[in-house]
DNA sequence: ATCTATTTATAAGG
DNA sequence: TCCTTATAAATAGAT
């Protein structure tokens, strides 16, 4: 929607990317608002800029709330498991306990972001070092294993259009064939009507169906692209 | 955007409606992709719908980190909230809140160690991948500053007590020189007791004193190995 | 921030 | 749900 198409990949111009955030981000919010009128439905929206600025938006202002259902929808046997504990009583300690580990698990975390490291010794830079190296190795491993696999997917399906391609092709040959047959019989018997049949075809492998495969492709997520529900 | 205008107030055909929010949603999600792509954000985006259905969205497909990453950001207010409910009852809730936050760290926890990422897709392993890579950067960066001030640090140590070694030695001949004097004036007195005076003496930078330092240095933390406590 | 040519989104209808 | 079409909205690029 504007003077140019605009291709779905990152904007590299700072001060272009700049104004297109917040023009888009105004119309998302927007929108958001829209259907959480017009359809009465609960909705909420968090947008980190690049530069980490929060914009949030919620249905009634009560981001709160809204997020407390979403994790209701994905934590139900945590819930329950909860309710179990709550008969043994103990609160209170079990919450405190909880907290301290969450803290130590975030600060490990920001650790392993590479964050809040100016007072950490020698030595423990040193594990965090080698346990980030180690993690990268494995990443980048995995990461290749499923590039490779996607490659050898694609290439796959590669040599099935094309050979599919060649059997079209060959079908479409004997058919001009055939129709070019048909003409000069009719050319024979009555000089009329066969100007149509001998345009030009376009098979694959041209121009626009280059442009096709492209539009098409930025809309479809391929298969790696999405997480595996294999758990 | 369509045949009519449209009036932002709750649609009441139920039909209609349910087209009206199916459609929207979509455009809704999609929207919130191209912005995440375009201006490199991070998005989270959940709607219910009003019979309680839930769509979501969220940049590369990892809504905990978004959420975690929320709130961390609102996480002082949460933090005060915290007394209030405390004294209010609703413990099961904030307990089962806690633990799920627990598990999404650790799950992240786990990815940044490189484990668990078998069912992760190849744009959240190259998210990770950069992560990763950055982080090791700053952490190989600082610990080489580290390294580099405990080197001058020592460098000077050294020098300091180089110094003083020499100092010392100096005064430990001129003693040395009165003894021998003053054993010259015992001689020339009384022929005794003057032996032990005469043993050789081992001052700076011998052998033995070389392995002296080396088992004071394994033994004492320097000072880059201890956590430093700034905070 | 404002303008405007275009592209997108989507309401209505099937 | 999907398709089509007319039209309202969003927005890219320029100012």
């Amino acid at each position: 929607m504007g003077r140019g198409r605009v291709q779905l990949k990152r904007i590299e111009k700072k001060i272009n990317g700049q104004v297109t955030f917040s023009k888009r981000r105004s119309g998302l919010l927007k929108k958001a608002h829209e259907i959480s009128v017009l359809c009465d439905a609960q909705v909420a929206l968090m947008v980190f800029s690049s530069k980490g600025k929060l914009f949030e938006y919620a249905t009634e202002s009560c981001m709160e709330r809204i997020l407390e259902r979403y994790e209701r929808n994905s934590y139900t046997e945590i819930q329950c498991a909860t309710d179990e504990i709550q008969q043994n009583g103990n609160w209170t300690w079990e919450h405190a306990k909880l907290k301290a580990r969450m803290e130590t698990l975030q600060r490990n975390l920001r650790h392993y972001e590479g964050e809040d490291i100016q007072n950490l010794s020698l030595r423990e830079l040193q594990n965090l070092e080698q346990q980030l190296d180690s993690a990268l190795k494995r990443i980048r491993s995995r990461k290749n294993q499923l590039m490779l696999e996607s490659i050898s997917e694609l290439q796959k399906k590669d040599k099935a259009l094309q050979e599919q391609n060649n059997i079209l092709a060959k079908k479409l040959k004997e058919k001009e064939k055939t129709n070019v047959e048909q003409a000069h019989w009719q050319l024979n018997n009555n000089c009329q009507d066969s100007s149509s049949m001998l345009l030009p075809l376009n098979i694959s492998s041209n121009g626009r169906e280059k442009e096709d495969n492209e539009t098409t492709n930025s809309g479809v997520l391929l298969p790696w692209m999405i997480r595996h529900h294999l758990e």
